[in-house]
Order: structure tokens, then sequence, then C-alpha cells
DNA sequence: TGTACATCAGTGAACGCGCGTTCACTGATGTAC
DNA sequence: TGTACATCAGTGAACGCGCGTTCACTGATGTAC
């Protein structure tokens, strides 16, 4: 919390940043130790006195990455809810939010952690999976949360499984990533994420 | 298309078999040629008669993907019109055939092969990226014209873009993949195919 | 029908490179007494 | 305040392994005349 500690980020945490744009964008298997130490001006025994092998650093950046996530969704939930009462209207504020959110990323989206490292590899063990798991399972526990408020207020129209309709919003985010990418259209994420809010409102509010 | 060619495999074709279900299980570059062709039971040099370099392997792989897949979703259209002449009542159908589909598959879902290429290697050329986004521009066009057949008799009740709605099964297919694998539930796909169909029939009936 | 040549589907040995990892060591800073 | 020791944040050299790739060669089958 000193000076000199919060004006020059420490190295690990300059390896962390290096890493996550690197594996965001190729793979965490295309990323090598190599280009992170060059990137971050240290050894290679540098690099293992941080991090004991290439598998803590994939453990790390999950961490770190699905952590940050949730302070980023509390944020957008806090502000969301601040201009409204209503739980549904609410509910309609944070997704509005979070699809400018996504719209205001100019580049290509970037991919997201938890896939990143469970798409390719079988490589990790199942503590880095559980992980990625458990992270799934919270995102679906937040927002199903929020749709538990949303239906005692607004008996849906439309016969939906509420556990299904949370994780939908994950499964809009990974897919839309991985869309934009390939069409190198970094928009469509965000307009996916409105037609995720069309359907919410469509099931709450009728069409 | 003599016996002998169609009782037996080709080479060729068994190399792109095991290395398909490889790469769609841990990536493409987790996935070594010294493992397909132990598989196989050729050597080393025998895979490169096939394939003057890993990246043609890729290629070939993302082709032949490609051409299956579309064949799939024709015959699935084919199926449901066959059993429909409303357009609506068409998709609807075609859209609960698909979910049965991947309903089936007992195993965790395996990736998508536009994805697992895509998703990691900036190591590839353009040449395969291109490939890659011609499949998803061409589902667009695939979904976008049966919406507008749609549309030309049931008009929307909700604004959406078509081009959207189109793309959107996509985006449900491939991050229903990743959440289906990550939280290791195979049956998370179908349910995220139903919801899809439960938003068009939201659009263009009511909810 | 026999011979000459071409193509197909590989083999086997060798290569160089980069990657992750190890290990003994070091110079600067912090803490105890 | 000075000395002794401990911890922190690394360095530098070496390693072995596996990977993709190359190249000269081969044995079986197909085709021309």
């Amino acid at each position: 919390m000193n000076e000199i500690a919060s004006r020059r980020e420490s190295t690990r945490e300059r390896l962390l940043d290096l890493a996550e744009t690197a594996v965001l964008q190729k793979g965490f298997g295309a990323t090598s130790i190599e280009e992170l130490i060059v990137g971050v001006g240290i050894s290679k025994s540098g690099f293992f006195y941080h991090f004991p092998d290439k598998g803590e650093l994939a453990k790390a950046l999950l961490l770190r990455y699905i952590e940050r996530d949730n302070v980023i969704l509390d944020d957008l939930f806090a502000q969301a809810d601040a201009l409204n009462e209503d739980p549904l209207h609410g509910f309609l504020v944070a997704l509005k939010l979070f699809a400018d959110m996504m719209g205001a990323m100019t580049e290509v989206h970037p991919g997201c952690m938890v896939a990143s490292v469970c798409y390719q590899e079988h490589l990790f063990d199942r503590e880095i999976h559980a992980l990625a798991c458990d992270a799934a399972v919270g995102w679906r526990a937040r927002f199903r949360a929020r749709l538990d408020a949303v239906v005692a207020r607004y008996p849906p129209r439309v016969p939906v499984d509420l556990d299904d309709l949370a994780d939908m919003i994950s499964v809009m985010v990974d897919g839309g990533i991985t869309i934009s990418r390939v069409t190198r259209d970094p928009a469509l994420m965000a307009r996916q994420i409105m037609l995720y809010r069309a359907f919410v409102k469509a099931v709450f509010l009728g069409a």
C-alpha cells in the first residue's frame, strides 16, 4: 500500500496482466512463459519464483478473472438497483447496462477466461475445472436470485425453468464471444445481450 | 466406391476421424501428430504424405466439419418440412428436432470445430479464419431465410432484427457447448435450444 | 501376354528448436537483540 | 546503533523431452504398348 508498490505494479501482477491478454487471444497452450518474461523484463527463473509451474499460472489467472467478473457484475447491479425499485425493471436496466458495456469494447471481443481454460485443455487437473464449474454455478445462482424476485411480482407468461433462464445469460455471453470473434463483429455481442433482454421482457411482460 | 474402399475407411479419413474427436476434446494445439499416427497405425512420415503440414490438417478438419454440419441441418429441415406446411410451425418443429438430437448425446458435449479452431489460435492463417467466418455467415443466411418466410405470414410482436435472431441460434449452440462442458451437464444444451424456441414462439405468436 | 514405367501409400532415420523445469546461487531489504 | 540472520525477488546456466518437419528411399498396384 505504500507509494512505490502502488505506483509500480508488482511483477507478479504484470505477469498475470500480460498472460491474461495473451491467453484470451490465443489460448493457454499457445501462450509461452518466454513471451511473458520478455514482456515483463525478468528471467525465466524469475517466473518460476512467482509460479511453481505453468498450471499454477492458469489457476491464478482463472481465480483473478472470476473475482473481477463478480466485482463488475456487483457494480452493475448496484447501479441498476439505484435507479430502480421494481425487480423486473432493475433487471432489464442491468441488462441494458451490460449490453452497453460490451458494446463499448471496440476491439474484437477477447475470449472468456473460463471458456479459454476449459474449452481446449484436458491438460488441466480437476482443480481448475472445479474452479470454472463453481464460477458457472455462481453466475446461475446470481441471476436465479434476481429472477426469483421478478417472478414474485410478475407471473411468467411463458413456461420457463428459472435456472435455465439464468444459465441463458452465460450461454449468450460465451456464445456471443465466439461468434463475434469468428465474424469479427465486436458489436454482435451487445445485440445478442439485447435479444436476451427482449426475451426476458416477453416472458414477464408479454409480447 | 469399390468394395474394399467402402469396407475399410481410407487412412486419411481415419486420421481425420481421430483428429476430430481429439481436437474437439482438447483443442488443436494439444492434439499431437504422434497420437494420431499411433491411433491409426502408420509412421509419422505417413502422416505427412496425407497432409503437407499440420495447418493443412486443420483446414481439412474444418472443411469436413462444416460440410457435415450442413448436411445434418439440411436433413433436419427436410424432416420438419415434410411434417409441416406452415413456415413458423416447420421452424419450431425443426428446433424441437434439433434439441432432441442434442439431448440424445449422452456424453458431455464435445466442442464445436469452428470455435475450437478459432477460439484459441492466432496461430492460424487468415485462410482458416475465413473458412470459419464463411461458416458462421452461412448459418446466418440459412436461418435468416427461414425467418423471412415466417415473417411474411406472422408479423413479429417484438421488434427484433432478423439477422440477429438468426445469429442467436449459433450463439446458443456455441455458448451451450461451453457451459454444458464446464458444468458437465450434457442436457443443458437441449434445454437452452428449447429456450431459443420459446423466444421465437413468443416473437411470432406472442407470450 | 510380357515388359517398362508411373503412381500410390507409405517407411525410417535424423533434424533442430522451443518449451517447461531445475538448481545452486545472489544482492537488496527487513527484523531481532 | 551495530551486527547477525532471514526473507524477498530474483539471476544464469543447463536439462531433457517432444514436437513438427525433411528427405531419401521402397514395395505394391495400375497403366501403356
